[in-house]
DNA sequence: CACCTCAGTCAACGGCCGTAGAATGAACGG
DNA sequence: CCGTTCATTCTACGGCCGTTGACTGAGGTG
């Protein structure tokens, strides 16, 4: 096996060698952020020139937008419940290893315009996925508040490696969190204080 | 009323002017991030010389630790469910009106490590008197998910702006949140998959 | 073979940044 | 009133950055 083609075709090079500079981008703007990573460095890291960076994809912005796009992550529909439970799954999944490109976005979105709208245009669909599910009045707050916590949690185990969520596992989370997200995906409102007026 | 001393001191005056450096500086910050943040865009902002922060602040780094000082949180201890519950009063003060100086930390703490530091710096106390009121093996995961949960709704709430969780009311958030904080720091932990063995 | 295409390099420019240091002039202290 | 302190400004340096454009040489094509 190996290879037939001992010398690659000039569109196999490219290919490759763009492959190469996105994925040294990945990893850097996962690992820095968008704005302290340089076109210089990734193509140092990708063993190019960083003219050659500027001529493939032309721009710093675009090179970020081709490195941080997003695989889908769309949930499958069902009751409130279910939809609960294929969150905690989704989490499940990410919390065992997250994808590069999501964490380039997580990690750049607090001070770049172009990640912060990357992560809402990811986030969008999601959340009207739930809110669609949730049967009540303020659904679309439920979802946002499952949003978050998602991505609390994933914040705090990859980019701010906090002591114990950065080392539990996916499932002794996601244990933990079920109750929280059945809560909030399926229980009515409360009135307002539990030791308020009666 | 209005001055006495229709001219300040010098002291004063430093005085006045170092809190206005400080207070444009903790704006920018808090809006841009660490590094998007330019000494020279703080004294314009301050209306002063560029030179003048330095002067009296010595280094950018040194700007940003006077300006992210954080004014501390502590609860007060009891047992697992009034920790829970003091959480969430806290929250909903967050909630209310978030100091500038922890939206600075927060919007540069992905891509500033002393900005992570001194976020974790404030959490840390804070993480151990809720791991010391829970009484179970895994409190610290514990602990550390419901610190996760408070800040993924304020990340979202007043960095990212998010839809329905930029504009709710504090209350709101606080009462649906209760149920999941209270399940969080008085709840067993459950065995495992809850549709798996009997 | 001759020609064109194109992956990849190299050197440079203009800009912005953090920082340094000299200069100024008004407030202070004797 | 004089000398000192010090708040404040101005100018400049060196560095890194994104980006540009000319150049090189090997690959494809007729």
């Amino acid at each position: 096996m190996t290879d037939p083609n001992v010398r690659p075709t000039r569109a196999q090079q490219r290919r490759q060698t763009e492959e190469g500079i996105l994925a040294a981008a990945r990893r850097m703007f996962a690992e820095l952020g968008y704005d302290r990573t340089t076109i210089r460095a990734v193509a140092k890291a990708a063993g190019v020139d960083a003219g050659l960076v500027m001529h493939y994809f032309g721009t710093k912005d675009e090179l970020f937008s081709r490195a941080a796009k997003l695989p889908p992550d769309d949930l499958p529909g069902g009751t409130a419940e279910q939809v609960a439970e294929a969150l905690l799954t989704s989490l499940a999944k990410r919390l065992d290893s997250e994808p590069v490109a999501s964490l380039a976005v997580l990690r750049s979105m607090l001070t770049n315009a172009d990640a912060a709208n990357r992560y809402r245009a990811a986030a969008e669909p999601q959340l009207s996925q739930i809110t669609a599910a949730i049967p009540s009045d303020d659904a679309e707050l439920r979802a946002s508040l499952l949003s978050a916590i998602v991505h609390g949690v994933i914040i705090e185990r990859y980019l701010l490696r906090l002591g114990r969520l950065a080392d539990a596992s996916p499932e002794q989370i996601v244990d933990l969190l079920r109750p929280c997200f059945q809560t909030l995906a399926t229980a009515p409102s409360p009135a307002s204080r539990p030791s308020g007026d009666g």
